[in-house]
RNA sequence: CGGGAUGUAGCGCAGCCCGGUAGCGCGCUUCGUUCGGGACGAAGAGGCCGCAGGUUCGAAUCCUGUCAUCCCGACCA
């Protein structure tokens, strides 16, 4: 069969290529690095961006949109993000074509249009959001600014992977400005909290809230801070990032307000952003051998109906009391599809929508409707059983509930089990060999030790998390003092 | 940008070593039988063999160049 997927215990990458591309979420594109997100996949980050942006607007913030181009000096000039971002830029350097003169039905760039200063087609967009919020701050009154943008943004990777790094990508991007450091740091821990909500509570995937070292940090932040997660083959991914930028941007674009004792002062920044790439970590934290699994609270489809009929009379009934069910779903709002697609019988439709991930499945036949039944299925633990159509409305609404809990519980019972303490040098690369996952180890506190870690093992710290007790300790490299316990990990 | 591999029908591939005018599976179309875990039979449609040169009577096959994609690194969310 042309769709069976790679099992994930054999080659993990071809699994994850698998469950994109024969899940439906997305497909190679013809442009270098990118890819297309096709409408299941488009479908899914819809739910994703609606739940956010809930929470985005819950917490005070509204949305703008911003160009996609960046004037090359605005990128300039906070000298720390142009050196972090300098070589992964798409630049726009002529504004024309012309029909070639020397190849027929050819076009080419006309030379006469090359722009007098390039425009940088934007990475992120803290340049041209700070250069416009100098305009749009002026007093104490106008803070805090809290804003948030759904945008595409593109950077050009050496290597890309499917949702974990294209070329071009989609995200929401916060920048807020404030009065004070305390008030802007809040911000940033605030957001890091949505996000981790978000990632738990709704894409059932645990996450370790911590800060990055100095080495991790944001191009032109002061302090950045993240959720970890954890994909099933040990290696750890970013999932959000939220930053401290102190006043780097204000400094570098000159924002600046007028106090309540009328002087002038810099405002503090934040900003903070979540990518398609999240999807890209819910597929490889939930999905198995036979595909993916979307959990409920974001899964386009939560529910599926499946008729099992021979002949037309049959089938007739069926659609009767199927489009009831659908019905009586969607009036309490589950997201339900009734597939009676004739080109396609039930065991491929069973298999096809397994591979999609969809949660529940109904199996309505002639048999269920003498008894008043159907079989429902569900499809992470892959229980059938024979449940009565009376009151199915809200036995399925709480069997939503139920799987997403035990989607949460299963992948942090996996997350758990693979957070290792270790103490001793030897120890680090055996687990890090061996069993992978989350290494929590004594560090230091230095650069060059991080760095040399890296680059024996290719692990990097991945955070300091923001709940670690202290505990003094040695370094497990260095064998200097430490005052606490960071995780280690091979990441995305 | 280094290392490896691959470009042949919508998808997955064989054929290439040893040149002779393209094949298999899935999918697609039509008809019939089917339908509770990826149905079966019959008849069809569909290919400048990635692109450009070269060798040859003749190239998917040999040679040169080139482009693209994937995997593994370095880089990154």
């Amino acid at each position: 069969m042309s769709k069976e997927i790679t099992s994930r215990d054999k080659d993990y990458s071809q699994w994850y290529n698998d469950l994109v591309l024969k899940g439906g979420l997305a497909d190679y594109s013809a442009v270098r690095g990118c890819m297309v997100i096709k409408p299941y996949g488009y479908a899914l980050w819809e739910n994703m961006r609606d739940v956010l942006d809930r929470m985005f607007k819950d917490t005070g913030h509204v949305n703008a949109y911003f160009p996609l181009f960046v004037p090359r000096t605005f990128l300039e000039k906070e000298e720390g993000h142009a050196e972090g971002f300098a070589k992964e830029c798409a630049v726009v350097t002529h504004y024309r074509l012309k029909a070639d003169p020397n190849n027929k039905g050819k076009l080419m760039v006309d030379p006469d249009s090359k722009l007098e200063e390039e425009l940088i087609v934007r990475p992120t967009s803290e340049a041209i959001i700070w250069n416009a919020y100098r305009d749009w701050i002026n007093s104490y009154r106008d803070l805090p600014l809290l804003i948030n943008q759904w945008a595409n943004v593109v950077r050009w990777e050496m290597r890309t992977r499917l949702f974990l790094r294209t070329t071009e990508f989609l995200w929401q991007e916060g920048h807020t400005a404030h009065a004070t450091a305390e008030e802007a740091l809040e911000e940033t821990v605030k957001m890091l909290g949505v996000y981790a909500d978000f990632v738990e509570n709704y894409m059932a995937v645990p996450v370790i809230k911590g800060v990055k070292t100095p080495n991790e940090r944001f191009a032109g932040a002061v302090d950045t801070y993240c959720i970890e997660a954890l994909m099933q083959d040990g290696k750890a991914l970013q999932a959000g990032t939220s930053h401290f930028l102190g006043q780097n941007f204000a400094k570098a674009f000159d924002v600046k307000y007028l106090n309540r004792d009328n002087q002038q002062e810099y405002v503090w920044a934040t900003s903070w952003g979540m990518s398609t790439r999240l999807i890209g970590a819910l597929i490889m934290a939930h999905g198995d051998d036979q595909g993916l699994i979307m959990p409920p609270r974001i899964a386009p489809i939560q529910v599926v109906i499946v008729p099992i009929y021979k002949g037309d009379e049959q089938k007739k009934l069926i659609d009767t009391k199927a489009n009831e069910l659908v019905q009586q779903l969607k009036a309490v709002g589950i997201r339900v599809k009734y597939d009676d697609s004739d080109n396609a019988r039930p065991g491929w439709k069973f298999a096809e929508y397994e591979l999609k991930g969809v949660p529940v499945r109904l199996a309505l036949g002639a048999r269920d409707l003498e008894k008043n039944v159907v079989e429902i299925a569900r499809r992470d633990t892959k229980e059938k059983a024979s449940v009565s159509l009376d009151g199915l409305a809200s036995h399925i609404g709480a069997l939503l509930e139920d799987f997403q809990k035990n989607m949460f519980e299963k992948a942090r019972a996996y997350r758990d089990t693979h957070i290792t303490e270790v103490n001793s040098w030897e120890e680090f690369k055996e687990v890090l060999n061996g069993k992978a996952g989350f290494i929590s180890a004594h560090w230091d506190g230095t650069g060059e030790t991080e760095e040399k870690i890296k680059q024996e093992t290719k692990a990097t710290i991945r955070c300091i998390p923001l709940n670690g007790k202290e505990e003094t300790g040695t370094c497990v490299y260095s064998g200097k003092p430490s005052q606490q316990r960071v995780l280690f990990a091979l990441s995305y």
